[in-house]
DNA sequence: CAACGTAGTTTCTCGAAGGAAACTACTTTC
DNA sequence: GAAAGTAGTTTCCTTCGAGAAACTACGTTG
């Protein structure tokens, strides 16, 4: 569409990319998603599974975030038909497919933490 | 520090890890900093030019964001002592250590964006 | 039949996030 | 002296995210 893109390396979001960006958020934001993603790039786990490692999050939350997640195609929902009826949680390649995004915040984030550490000079250790 | 550190590529997530990425959202949350980020990247500006550029925002929220972002270094607020003082701001070496987080979730998201397409062929186009 | 385990849903509530509008304070221009 | 432009702050209000607790529904075990 525009004659000029300037995409330099350097000046980043046009607002394509920014819209782009804010859609990740979106889906990555709220409380629990990570954690639940997390928990289950371990491998497939049940619902109350989920609530036992997830600490602290109850069932409604739950619930409200694995639906989201499937939705989004980040996690399939498998029932299982055992004597009371079980449900499996996993990650699907397309989870599977933000891991570059979690590693680069993972990396950013621990390098945070020094040079927070560093500012304060062991002060604010509110962890 | 650690012995051993476990990062064999795969499994993902030791709690530290998904300490650091919660760190970084919380960083990056708020409904304008991606934004104010974004307009920054391409060079230092004022807070009414920012006003302008972010569309929506409003001044209580663009001040609350800016303190939150130089208070984690993200960019730096500079006072110029021109007739009616200005407010430069830009974002310093550190807010441009996001760009590899930035840059992910850009291609994730349009990539996302490409699958939901696929997925509802043609609905859903509240943009 | 009562208790327990599965997988949720529903209701009620509170606090934080966010927005609109008015206001401060200082200076230059008309 | 009034208006306009700088950079915010303050107040008030609404909406949304999230939690606690109770409840549904189904099947198994004792």
């Amino acid at each position: 569409m525009n004659k000029k893109v300037f995409i330099d390396q350097k000046p980043l979001q046009c607002p394509s990319q920014l819209k782009a960006i804010h859609d990740t958020m979106d889906i990555l934001s709220g409380k629990w998603k990570i954690t639940i993603i997390g928990c289950l790039s371990f491998g497939e786990k049940r619902f109350m599974d989920l609530m036992r490692e997830v600490n602290g999050i109850g069932s409604k939350m739950l619930s409200k975030e694995l639906q989201e997640l499937e939705i989004n195609g980040l996690i399939s929902r498998t029932v299982q038909p055992t004597k009371p009826v079980t449900v499996e949680y996993a990650l699907t390649a397309y989870g599977q497919s933000l891991r570059p995004i979690l590693w680069a915040m993972a990396d950013w984030g621990q390098h945070h933490r020094i040079k927070v550490k560093a500012t304060f000079k062991g002060e604010v250790c509110h962890d």
